[in-house]
DNA sequence: CAGGATCCAGAGGGATACTG
DNA sequence: CAGTATCCCTCTGGATCCTG
């Protein structure tokens, strides 16, 4: 395997850091980790995701191959995505970030309203 | 512990989840994993990153509770940055998230390839 | 050395309207 | 239903110049 390095600029893991770092990429690959769903079922478990940003999220993961998109003819027709297994293993460290994020909420909180009082600056 | 929600437009993990999501937190805190570094050598570390980026950067992290500024009055002044606690248990996590991006890499750059050729959509 | 302040182009992303 | 297309505005973030 290449030795990627994210602190270079020309690398491409940066672009790969740019994805996840996409606000709702997170929460999408969250959403599908529990099964394929449809593009309305995603739109309505996603609060605030507007069917742009959906759908260019969903653009962008299958794009890399994480997520496969399968069209059903029928009227109307029926779309369903689906975690690959590349976007299954993605699915573990994201969990890791969110269990993070979950379990440092109050202590951020408690210092975002801290500082406001202190700082000195 | 109350029960976060990033489902939720209104939950603050949301926050969070928008400060990790900056390409640059990721960087600064993997970083800082080595230990407490000075402002100047942060910048010569990682690539491409500006002075505005990375005080910003480090200003909401500090703000967060993740990481100290220490000034030592000299001339010229000296500023150290360094994880706290908390810090260093979110370098955990992205660091997870490093590791899958470097795995991952080769596949989803040829993925990308391949979805330029095909792609009848 | 470590930044604060300013300017500014461009991407991000929401709202709305239309279509196969 | 699952998008595409367009408008438009905000905020990001780089470049540049200045200061304690």
């Amino acid at each position: 395997m290449v030795e990627w390095d994210p602190y270079d600029r020309n690398c491409p893991t940066r672009k790969v850091l740019d994805r996840i770092g996409d606000r709702w990429t997170v929460l999408v690959v969250g959403t599908l980790a529990g099964g394929p769903l449809r593009f309305s079922e995603l739109a309505a478990r996603i609060d605030g995701i507007s069917q742009k940003m959906l759908t260019q999220t969903l653009r962008g993961l299958e794009q890399d191959g994480l997520v496969t998109r399968t069209v059903t003819a029928a009227v109307p027709v029926r779309v369903d995505y689906e975690l690959t297994t590349a976007g299954r293993s993605l699915q573990e460290p994201l969990k890791a970030l969110e269990d993070w994020a979950k379990e440092h909420m109050a202590s951020i909180l408690d210092a975002r309203d801290r500082f406001s009082v202190e700082a000195p600056r």
